[in-house]
DNA sequence: CCTGACATCACCAAATATGGTTAGCGCTAG
DNA sequence: CTAGCGCTAACCATATTTGGTGATGTCAGG
């Protein structure tokens, strides 16, 4: 028995994937959502095995959804569902742990082959998203580099991610702590960020540091 | 009409799939090799638009001649066929420009209907590839549970990743910015730092969140 | 020679984060 | 049943971060 929680913020929608997947064999449907806000608390009270995630949702989009969900339950396995096929947010919504890739002109039959797929360690996709996938391969991405850090601004956001105070770094690097204000002010700038979190998520991200 | 090449060094396999593919409608065999040496002289002999290439050859490797091909006939389609799905001859294969990646276990009809599919544009994989490729986004051998972060704290160090203050978090989570600050000071507590840069490099090098 | 990027330093003010401590409620494993 | 844990919440005090504004010297390139 899957256990399957759906997100989306289109009644009609949502009731259509209830209707179609509660019935089918080995479907259990535990939740319904039409949002993703306190995913945390809708994830303790679904438990699910698989969950059925609308890309297009406010507030919270799915991709975010879905990162959340990765961190929460790592196990769970997510399918995106989308109108556009966009590359962007098709590799967003990989990197940020979906499984699977549908778009909304799927047949029904095939949404239910595409659970069963995944659950038995597939990957759906629709053909097209697949090849934009593999394009990802042959393309370059090598995303670092484009924000222009210089040598001190990376030496400092190192060391702020090591979990150095303003004035530590200061002290380390023999230089005052106004200097060091000056700089973060200036990498928050280029990475275009006002807080450490973004700053150093960012950084990681884009291999700015490791 | 789609123009296609087979390379096998396995006879029986070389005949199976000529039989299959010369007959079927809107596919012509137009080279049948049972190597990839003279691999230029191959393709100009066959002018295929699409490629069946055996990933286990002798001598030249079917990722070589892959790369040759993509050298040689830049628009040609290229579909790699082997026994072992193993992730790195993957890799290999479609950052040499492959479309697709059957399993040799696929049955007959899965093929011919794999060949359309490429040539309309699509990249067919069987499941367990797709998911493969899918995993190289997410890439997560992570040593997740080591530090027994509850799912609130997770889900927190998530959000604090993205640049959301104590107050955003409270907002965002419907809690007070007490309880975000308690949360918090568990955190800190359990990864043993005393900082947001320390917790959020920790997070990212441990995967406990991405 | 002038401009722009870089590294340095300073003052001020407001917003945020961190640490210590305490406590209620619900659940569950022993 | 009780001890522990997770989630919630609060108070106080101090340390730290963030943003605005401005300034100086150096060095390379147009």
């Amino acid at each position: 028995m899957t256990r399957v929680a759906i997100f989306d913020d289109n009644e009609r929608i949502r009731n259509s994937l209830y209707m179609l997947l509660d019935g089918s064999p080995g479907i259990e449907v535990t939740g319904v959502f039409e949002d993703a806000e306190q995913i945390g608390l809708k994830l303790q009270k679904s438990l699910p095995d698989l969950v059925l995630m609308d890309i297009d949702m406010p507030v919270i989009n799915g991709i975010e959804a879905a990162k959340q969900i990765r961190t929460i339950l790592p196990k769970v396995v997510i399918i995106m569902q989308t109108i556009f096929d966009d590359e962007e947010r098709i590799f967003q919504s990989l990197k940020a742990g979906a499984q699977g890739y549908l778009t909304k002109d799927a047949a029904p039959l095939k949404i239910i082959e595409a659970i069963e797929e995944a659950m038995a360690g597939g990957s759906p996709m629709t053909p097209g998203i697949a090849r934009k996938v593999i394009n990802y391969f042959t393309s370059n991405h090598s995303d670092h580099d484009e924000f222009n850090l210089s040598l001190r601004e990376k030496e400092i956001l190192q060391l702020l991610s090591e979990g150095l105070s303003y004035k530590m770094i200061a002290a380390r690097l023999y230089i005052a702590y106004e200097t060091v204000h000056s700089h973060i002010r200036k990498i928050y700038q280029k990475l275009q960020v006002n807080s450490l979190g973004e700053a150093l998520s960012l950084a990681f991200r884009k291999k700015i540091i490791s």
